[in-house]
DNA sequence: GAGACGCTTCGGCCGGGACCGAAGCATTCG
DNA sequence: CGAATGCTTCGGTCCCGGCCGAAGCGTCTC
């Protein structure tokens, strides 16, 4: 009976996420948008009254926050240590007997370019970090990042304060294992902040009903004359 | 009910932790040693047959690992993947309501030193991370980091191999919320290198029934020689 | 070999909590 | 205003899973 102070919180988080209809609420929140009280509850695959249920002790165990808005009221993840937590388990729980190869279809639009809490996932996730790598703006040791002088010019240029929100709390480089490419992305205030930025200049917009992002023509444009990245039969509804 | 592949996985896994017998269990093997069944049974203040229900279930889920030894059966955390998933719900267990602060008396051992999984923390983490991060060894940045061209020699030097096992998966330098000193201190492959020389130059030795750790008369010099660390008031029972 | 010890398996008990449908509040729209 | 929509609260059902003690099996000791 060593630690049980913070052991007995750790239980009520857990099994606050160890139920299969959070669980998927949580799972649906992920991509950092705020989603309505009947959406979860499709997503979660239960009825609006035990979705409701589920919010209301999510809410107050303050892993997710709620915001009125007219007659919806739309959740999020209260934080990215929240996001980080999740993604953590699912770290855990990719490994192990794999269960089968996930080749789907439409899975494809997710695996080009997606968001992943806050930050940019997928091949063009990867393919930014690779490139960032490559030029020495910033240093991704495995698990682990941080921006060089050099990185923090370019990204002042590219119109991201690395400095902006400094607060405590929030790492500002960090990475993201990708679960479709097997390999770290950027993530932290700042994996977040050049994904805002991205989403600013109109070089991704969110596809509907999805995770997945569409990269547009001025996008396939700009992230190949600042970035180098190309990503080949590209087609984007704008 | 977008991507449940991973999702019923996700829940599994913490429904896995979400159990308080369970999550002490992982809790108690969070300083990285090897208990046996009745030890964990202790820890979990459950009966040994409720006990042993419990760590066939992690073990199934490859949460932890068992290895045989005479009539007893040693259990430990499976990876350290599982080590970092138990560290983030901490870090989210560990917000919210602040229920009190437990200056306990004891736990002055704790705080000045002992392990977290297999890296070190505490007062002499924190500062061992200090020291190398001031002779810019290694670059922390918030919650991430790398190590240098310097710190390689220097770690080479120390007796530590910073390549060694670079087998993938494992990240070489990361760091670790401390919980009572609230910054980051060196984790990851490097930081449990270093915890491990520690103990194999006799400058640290475990305290009985703890995970706090003692500073040998020879750590003492050592660490202020090599890494100009000093603890006041520091009596060990070496 | 007998006994002590460590651990697991089995059987039975019991409570917490997930679930749904119906009813109750809000908010917006006609 | 009344009707439609979004969400929550309530009441009642039901099952999953944690718990223990007793018994079984393996290992070490005398």
């Amino acid at each position: 009976m060593t630690n049980m102070v913070s052991g007995i919180t750790l239980a009520e988080i857990a099994s606050l996420m160890g139920d299969v209809a959070r669980a998927n609420i949580l799972s649906a929140l992920m991509d950092g948008r705020a989603l309505t009280a009947s959406e979860l509850a499709w997503h979660s695959g239960v009825s609006a009254s035990t979705a409701s249920g589920h919010l209301a002790k999510l809410s107050e165990a303050r892993l997710i926050s709620m915001a009125r808005q007219g007659r919806h009221r739309y959740y999020r993840l209260a934080s990215s240590e929240v996001a980080q937590a999740i993604e953590a388990l699912m770290a855990v729980a990719s490994v192990g007997p794999k269960r089968h190869r996930p080749v789907g279809p439409k899975d494809e639009a997710l695996r080009r370019a997606r968001t992943c809490y806050d930050h940019l996932a997928g091949r063009l996730g990867i393919a930014l970090a690779d490139t960032l790598t490559e030029r020495h703006y910033i240093v991704l040791s495995d698990s682990a990042g941080a921006v060089t002088d050099e990185g923090r010019r370019f990204f002042c240029d590219f119109g991201i304060d690395p400095d902006a929100g400094s607060g405590r709390g929030r790492a500002l480089c960090r990475t993201c294992l990708d679960w479709s490419e097997r390999r770290p992305h950027l993530a932290g205030r700042l994996g977040a902040a050049l994904c805002d930025r991205l989403f600013e200049l109109g070089w991704v917009e969110r596809i509907k009903d999805s995770r997945a992002l569409a990269i547009t023509a001025s996008g396939q444009r700009g992230l190949a004359e600042t970035f180098g990245v190309r990503e080949p039969s590209q087609v984007s509804g704008d």
